[in-house]
RNA sequence: GGCCCCAUCGUCUAGAGGCCUAGGACAUCGGAUUUUCAGUCCGAGUACUGGGGUUCGAAUCCCCAUGGGGUCACCA
């Protein structure tokens, strides 16, 4: 019988989740799901002091968002809690201790400038750098005494240079190095904390994590972590190193540093310029706080779970040459490492958009209803109590948006629904090109305009069929009266179905603002 | 630079020796539908990095080259 699967992410608290970072953390998730076994939450803050709860909140946030439960950590606790790196440092230094006794690793009192002569040294003369074991030379006296003395030292684990260290990774195979190249690592700093390479050892074997799921990136560090693990007489965990994305256009890794650069990129561009409109009107500043890279972004312009996930798991992963469109629970069941491809993977917000898209349409008017409100009173476009009309207006709209609605800050694209009929604005262009250039627009729109005063009912079908009539009784062609029209009901030249928008108004909306419209040219 | 990883359409991918004159999806470009936009439907173009092997046969296996990337801290 094999053991039960157990997995872990262990973010620090930067402030935000990374849509890379979620995306590794999806895989680990996912593995465990999928054999039943257990998701372990550690937050790798062995450094950061201030603020970790805040800095933490984003990252909680996006899990919770996403529905991506951790079984052991923060909040839910565990059988190997504390969850906190911060709070493990007696089991640390314990480890420590234990190398020192057996000889597996050593005090080293070299100060940092000598170090880093051995160095520059190195790299003159073109060699591997391999740091001098001076202070493994020394006497145990010495040593001693220069500690007694109070003279600073860090510990280094003693890498067995005679040998090579292997593992069989679970995506790229077998990969081997050579240790007569590798520097012995600090693990544990002169100020007595430890390292991020020894502690997430440490953490990996006490929390029995049978699959280190993680990005490609700490491929290098794995030769030192389990050889570590070795020398602490630990089980190897089983080593699974996925892809990073790439940003789009791009073979370099998605970063948050590069930030100002995607800005430009055409890809993003789109989505920068999404969150510079849509954010404001949200209170939430704009694409400089909130930016694609941030998987709050996608929460706060109103994407679907689903969707992303959707995205997420097509990303360097794939269930066959076919299938598209996958919920979690079919990722669940059929995520394998083995089907994890071996290169990175570009991130595509096109791709991206229309697994999105495919997941909201596939919901249920009333839960675009629900959605969508939060977006609408977030802007103050909705009364924050939303009452029976409110809501049925708001359907209303969605049922005419129709897939036009593909995240639900969309539903901002067309307040001309929720403002009043003295605040909506018309978009200047139209306006000119459809009423004052259109010289016989102004006619026919008074004409038109007294035959909505009288038709019943005022619903699309019937406007439909009284256009259509019109058309005929002037000898027109539609599109001479069709755009002018919609432009006085709405104020634009784009939007829902215009007989749709009409009776969304109702008739008594739609000939105020059509005498607005025409007093207006 | 050392070490390590990777390499199929613009992008995400299918492909684990013959089913491949390489399939699907997104994007792109046509055409149809339509009051706008979106959508939908139909159609088109576009890829196995190169060179050597192995084999009756290679996108698939091996080697080399090239290219791309990651990583080289008392960061995580």
């Amino acid at each position: 019988m094999t053991k039960p699967v157990r997995t872990r992410f262990a973010p620090s608290p930067t402030g935000y989740m990374h849509i890379g970072g979620m995306r590794t953390a999806l895989f680990a998730w996912l593995w465990a799901r999928h054999t039943g076994g257990t998701f372990v939450l550690r937050i790798d803050d062995t450094d950061q002091e201030r603020n970790v709860e805040a800095a933490l909140n984003p990252i909680f946030r996006a899990f919770e968002w996403l529905g991506l439960t951790w079984d052991e950590g923060p909040q839910v606790g565990g059988p190997f809690a504390p969850y906190y790196q911060s709070q493990r440092g007696s089991l640390y230094q314990a480890a420590v201790e234990r190398l020192l006794a057996e000889g597996k690793a050593f005090k080293d009192f070299d100060p940092p400038e000598l170090i880093a002569e051995d160095r520059k040294l190195a790299e003159t003369a073109k060699r591997t750098y391999l740091n001098v074991r001076r202070s493994l030379e020394m006497s145990a006296e010495e040593r001693q005494q220069r500690e007694a003395a109070g003279q600073p030292f860090v510990v280094r684990f003693l890498i067995p240079r005679d040998q090579k260290i292997a593992i069989d990774d679970a995506v790229r195979g077998h990969v081997e190095w050579d240790c007569s190249l590798m520097p012995d690592p600090v693990i544990m700093r002169s100020n007595g904390s430890v390292l991020y390479n020894f502690a997430t050892v440490v953490d990996d074997a006490q929390m029995q994590i049978t699959h280190v799921i993680r990005a490609e990136e700490h491929l290098a560090n794995t030769p030192v972590q389990a050889l570590i693990h070795q020398g602490l007489g630990n089980p190897l965990p089983v080593f699974a190193h996925i892809p990073f994305i790439t940003a789009p256009g791009s073979t370099k890794k998605l970063s948050k540093r590069d930030v100002e650069k995607l800005r430009t990129s055409p890809q993003l561009k789109k989505m920068f310029d999404r969150a510079d409109d849509i954010f404001p009107q949200l209170g939430l500043g704009d694409s400089k706080t909130l930016n694609p890279v941030m998987v709050e972004y996608y929460e706060r312009l109103g994407y679907l779970p689903a969707g992303i996930l959707n995205g997420l798991s097509r990303l360097g992963w794939s269930l066959d040459g076919s299938t598209e469109f996958l919920s979690l629970d079919d990722v669940i069941q059929n995520f394998t490492l083995e089907r994890i491809v071996k290169a990175s993977a570009g991130f595509d917000p096109e791709k991206l958009q229309s697994y999105q898209q495919h997941w909201m349409n596939q919901l249920p008017l009333a839960d675009k209803v629900t959605g969508s409100l939060p977006f609408l009173t977030q802007a103050k476009l909705v009364p924050d109590e939303a009452d029976e009309s409110t809501r049925t207006l708001v359907a209303n709209v969605i049922t005419a948006v129709a897939d036009r609605l593909r995240v639900f800050s969309d539903i901002l694209d067309y307040k001309e629904f929720f403002v009043s009929d003295e605040a909506m604005t018309f978009d200047e262009k139209p306006f000119q090109q459809r009423l004052r250039d259109a010289t016989e627009a102004v006619g026919l729109l008074k004409t038109l305009r007294d035959q909505l005063e009288t038709v019943t009912p005022f619903d699309a079908p019937t406007l439909d069929k009284l256009v259509h009539e019109f058309v005929e009784q002037q000898g027109i062609k539609i599109g001479q009266i069709v755009h002018a029209l919609r432009v006085t009901v709405t104020g634009k030249s784009v939007g829902v179905g215009l007989f749709d928008a009409l009776a969304i108004l109702g008739r008594e909306r739609s000939l105020k603002r059509i005498e607005r419209a025409l007093n207006r040219v």
